[in-house]
DNA sequence: CACATGATTCAACACTCGTTGAATTGGATC
DNA sequence: GATCCAATTCAACGAGTGTTGAATCATGTG
């Protein structure tokens, strides 16, 4: 088992596959079909390889998968750690948005990492759900934490639940990201892209009047998206 | 083909596995399994017959899962066509609350047909998407004429967009079903049916502070659902 | 050049899948 | 009892699956 996830030690020697190109043809895959019904032999069709190099990178079809994860779920939870610092003093709402931002910034490209987060691929495979559990804990727990600070700052109602606000707020921002690109704009005719954001705002603002102190208080200007 | 989907003509003739019987075990594996990986030997041991019986009573499998869809969706449709007559006066929160306590009624044990209104399951079946598409839009249209009513009788925001507030409203209705049974007793230790209740009014109140006129007139008082 | 070693492919294994045609059961009718 | 027919099972088909051991290719080193 070589297994040699890092750069080689010396030399270019050009590899034709590097485990990173497995892996982006595996996320397309499993986004497309789930983990059950996505086959070695399609991944490695779409990375250009015989399906036996997969087992030269990594030990089976789980471990895989695994790695897929590995590689996505910490950066979301660096940026969510930064933002939840006690010391961000920016209004609430504000950081709200920018917890939606990070979703959006981080999955908007990437069904396959929205459905692992729903928890729909790995239907049926036990060790799986509890290794993706552990990778989405840290970052609701960091973004319940600023609901904690908005109560304690006076901006959100004290009677508010930070665990369902944290809920509500990131399960509706992955609907949002799923559907609305597919829905609205066949049904509100607006570009793709512009739909998701026509989505969020609105739902910010419903969610902000419900979980304010003061429903009447406006919303600050909210920044689009970086580029 | 046969294809006697009523009940036989004359006499009662007891079948060892009836249509029906052979749709129940399909809900429950195709809702663990998903369309493509749920497999017709494993309906056919769980309704307790050969796989080979499938074929005489459906088409295909595909047929087998067609004919699933249209033996819930109807009923769902009848009860919201109902909630969205226009002489209903009651006070438009109350109204909405219903919408959930429909989803509820029909949803709550049946996470296959949740799957199906979320489209995972249909995932690669492109024909079986719009037949899905086509069983839940009507429902929606009726949900969206009661925010409709609801902003002409001065109850709702004017400047709400019905559509949105719809999605917003049943999509989170289906992640609470799914979702907060699993997770609230573990992580507030609530019983999981007193889970989704609790989760249903969280939500309500927090949605109707969003889209009322005027967020801070209370909720009426909302009845638990009928048993 | 010979050799070692990492990267890649080939061919095959045992298994499961949807589907089908023929065979079998079992109760109702003659 | 013989006959008929709906209900059910049996055995098999071709195709696709994850996986593996051996073989091949390409490259850097002695």
């Amino acid at each position: 088992m070589p297994l040699s996830l890092t750069s080689r030690s010396r030399g270019p020697k050009p590899t034709k596959v590097d485990p990173d190109q497995l892996l982006d043809a595996a996320q397309a895959v499993f986004a497309d079909e789930g983990l059950r019904a996505a086959s070695l032999r399609a991944i490695a069709r779409r990375a250009g390889c015989d399906p036996a190099l997969i087992y030269y990178h990594f030990e089976s079809k789980e471990a895989l998968f695994k790695a897929l994860l590995i590689r996505r779920f910490p950066a979301i939870l660096r940026e969510v750690e930064r933002l939840a610092d006690a010391s961000d003093r920016r209004p609430t709402p504000l950081r709200l948005w920018e917890v939606l931002l990070i979703y959006h910034r981080n999955l908007k490209d990437d069904p396959g990492i929205r459905s692992l987060i729903r928890g729909e691929i790995v239907r049926g495979a036990e060790g799986l759900t509890h290794l993706i559990e552990d990778q989405i804990r840290p970052i609701t727990t960091c973004i319940r934490q600023i609901f904690d600070q908005g109560i304690a700052r006076g901006e959100l109602r004290p009677d508010l639940q930070p665990l369902l606000a944290t809920f509500f707020l990131v399960k509706m921002q992955l609907e949002i990201l799923d559907v609305l690109p597919a829905v609205l704009p066949r049904l509100m005719n607006l570009p793709a892209e512009e739909a998701v954001l026509t989505g969020m705002r609105a739902w910010l603002d419903l969610f902000w009047r419900g979980v304010a102190l003061e429903p009447s208080t406006p919303l600050p200007p909210l920044p689009d998206p970086a580029p």
